[in-house]
DNA sequence: ATTCTTACA
DNA sequence: TGTAAGGA
């Protein structure tokens, strides 16, 4: 193996995916930062729509994915798809791209 | 201080 | 959905 010496632009993306990677925060964060609602996010808890990381914890615990999915649905809901409809279509589009990833990843082993 | 559930308007 | 009560 050579090594490579790491671009300024490099560095950023490594940051930002480190960042993005160690983000678990509370449901009041999680609200602030998106604008969704607490009752909401609650609400599509117990609708199973999206799923707090860390099942033992007492409080809900959202990562990154969670939060991508929070705004993605709020999104098409603003957009006047129903709540279910919105989340199935969030879903199926992050399964398609983690489908697109894990191909690659294959054609890396 | 923050989150949680339950319940009512 | 927003908000309040009452406990953790």
């Amino acid at each position: 193996m050579e090594e490579k010496s790491l671009s300024t632009a490099d560095v950023n993306i490594l940051m930002d995916v480190d960042f993005l990677v160690s983000v678990i925060v509370a449901i009041g964060e999680v609200a602030n930062i998106t604008g969704v609602p607490q009752r909401k996010i609650r609400y599509w808890d117990e609708k199973g729509i999206i799923e707090p990381v860390d099942k033992t914890s007492t409080y809900r615990q959202y990562d990154y994915l969670n939060i991508k999915k929070i705004v993605l649905i709020q999104e098409l809901l603003d957009e006047g798809y129903t709540l279910d409809v919105s989340a199935k279509k969030v879903n199926e589009r992050c399964i398609k791209v983690a489908e697109v990833f894990e191909r690659l990843k294959a054609s890396k082993s």
